[in-house]
DNA sequence: ACCTGAACACCGTTCAAGT
DNA sequence: ACCTGAACACCGTTCAAGT
């Protein structure tokens, strides 16, 4: 509110006068971040359709770490962006599932996008990608554990020594995506309703 | 650290000369939780071992809600719950996976289980379920979006209006990792190298 | 070695007052 | 209707000083 205020040449106080409280007004630059979603054309088939919704979704956390948060937190909604579960339910159900088994894979999806969003947020170069150089690398949190155990009592850990950190920048959000649809989608085998 | 000292009943400032700042503090008690995690007999079965880890490690978060946005800022580390890493990359390795795709399903799994107590957090009776009571119980997002939404442009949330919040209640930690293990592990076929 | 008080630069918010 | 200043109850942290 301070900052805002300052940012607006003015006193906190005036602030309070358009707006009850701090909550009012995260509410309403949720929306307003809601309202400014692009909304591209989506792929007709269901799977591809629901693919790239979700990584508008996620896309649009990534550009505002902040919302995650008060999303997560459930009683703020961005309600102008309720297309984009819309669509995800709509492909969820296309693909075969019924309302609760579609709400709950919304569910899943959502927690790992969230989990996703703000592991990435807290990352080195996540706004400031500017200033490109950052010196040495900053071990990964494997490196830092297993300095300091016995690479025996955690042989899997210390096969990652080293290597976790390019992987997890590797890391692709589609990744944990196509993982999540492949084991919540009902499997569509060789021959269509071959086994009834 | 206010908070702190006032608890001890002392000053801010002699908490700063155990401690060199808040950083340090955190990471102490990080470790602190991390070496409080019960050890228990984890199953045999490799699948039943991973559930049992992952379930395991949930419930510790669930606990410390808190620690979370801690730890996914990646710099402090809780090294007394390494093993529960170990297990989780050794399971997945048991399950069929290579190094690399291992660590990867463990990071959608940790990505999963972090946005899912970051949600679990915020809801009501999540700490205080002692009180019980809570009169009426507090309309869900759905509803409050569909409210001022004409239910033909969102058919598929309309069909969840008064239902959402009931299901997300039923949700398990359990349903999202089953899936997400369901569509990281390899298939084992009716025949066992059937096809190769 | 261990602690203190005053101070600085921050928060969100209330209250009485000004135009 | 719109804004202000002073105040309250908070933060993390520095600095010089006390035992």
């Amino acid at each position: 509110m301070r900052r805002l205020a300052s940012a607006l040449r003015s006193t906190p106080m005036a602030v309070y006068h358009h707006v009850r409280d701090k909550d009012e007004l995260l509410g309403l630059v949720l929306e307003h971040v809601a309202r400014g979603l692009p909304r591209p054309e989506l792929p007709e088939q269901p799977r591809e359709r629901l693919l790239a919704a979700c990584t508008l979704m996620y896309r649009a956390f990534l550009d505002n770490p902040w919302v995650v948060p008060i999303v997560a937190r459930g009683d703020l909604v961005g309600v102008s962006a309720v297309w984009v579960t819309e669509e995800i339910m709509a492909a969820l159900v296309a693909l075969g599932l019924d309302d609760q088994h579609a709400f709950r894979t919304h569910q899943t999806i959502w927690y790992f996008t969230a989990g996703q969003v703000m592991s990435a947020a807290h990352r080195p170069g996540a706004t400031d990608g500017a200033t490109g150089q950052t010196g040495e690398p900053a071990p990964h949190y494997v490196d830092v554990a297993m300095a300091s155990r016995d690479p025996a009592e955690f042989p899997h850990l210390a096969r990652l020594v080293g290597r976790s950190r390019h992987w997890e920048a590797e890391y692709r959000y589609a990744d944990g995506l196509g993982h999540i649809l492949d084991g919540a989608l009902p499997r569509h085998d060789a021959a269509d309703g071959a086994t009834p």
